[in-house]
DNA sequence: GCTGTACATATCCGACTGGTTATATTTCCA
DNA sequence: TGGAAATATAACCAGTCGGATATGTACAGC
């Protein structure tokens, strides 16, 4: 798989709330299916469909204890979307500069007036 | 539209390599849709359809000019996903993997980690 | 006006997604 | 040994996706 193709799949794996709150689960530490579907109104195989795509994705990996598959979170590959993702920092910061800017020019004129309040 | 559907907006319009391009190509300025077009050898309404997409997601903004639709960057729904992705950060960064592992040992030792929730 | 250019929209198609229910598999335990 | 629990797999369905081609719309310049 090429790389741009393992990021595609990593981010269309994120691109779904059930998965990003299984992850968000995870982050307090190992957990089973069944804990992993408690919080969800969804059938049981849904969550394993979920678990599967996450998996593939490399964003978590699974253990096995009896009959339980424990899910655990792996971190790299969210560092592979925010490695992608740091080139473009300048873009949302830039913008803050501006709002910045703006609110200051804002401020400015505010002081120069007589009466701060509406 | 809810938070997390906006995040699952960014993040599956991310998770094409196509438009993760166009986004590439358009850091270094604006750009019209035949040039966004020019690399690829997909159609035109192909195009049109990525740039849709993104301005669906808040990735980028359109102007007008004549026929021409320029293309612009915006930073502020990548920025959302960075700020998702932050608290993720210590899963990855190789300084705290000895306290975490720590910790998830710790939560192991206090057993009954499988107890079914049903 | 007329023509060419830039782009959007409509429609269709095959592949994939996220959900379901039903069933199979593996393992523990009485 | 047999049942219950945890999980996986199979089959199905409706909706979405990314592509195509064909056509429509808006504007520039002659």
């Amino acid at each position: 798989m090429t790389s741009a193709d393992r990021l595609s799949t990593t981010l269309s794996a994120l691109a779904d709330p059930t998965r990003r709150a299984i992850l968000a689960r995870l982050t307090m530490g190992e957990a089973s299916v069944n804990e992993l579907l408690a919080p969800f109104s969804i059938s049981q195989p849904a969550i394993s469909k979920h678990l599967k795509v996450l998996e593939r994705a490399g964003l978590i990996t699974r253990g096995r204890e009896a009959q339980w598959r424990p899910c655990k979170l792996e971190g790299s590959a969210l560092k592979d979307v925010a490695d992608w993702l740091e080139p473009y920092r300048r873009f949302w910061e830039e913008r803050l500069d501006r709002l910045d800017e703006h609110l200051r020019q804002l401020q400015a004129a505010k002081g120069s007036k007589h009466d701060q309040r509406k």
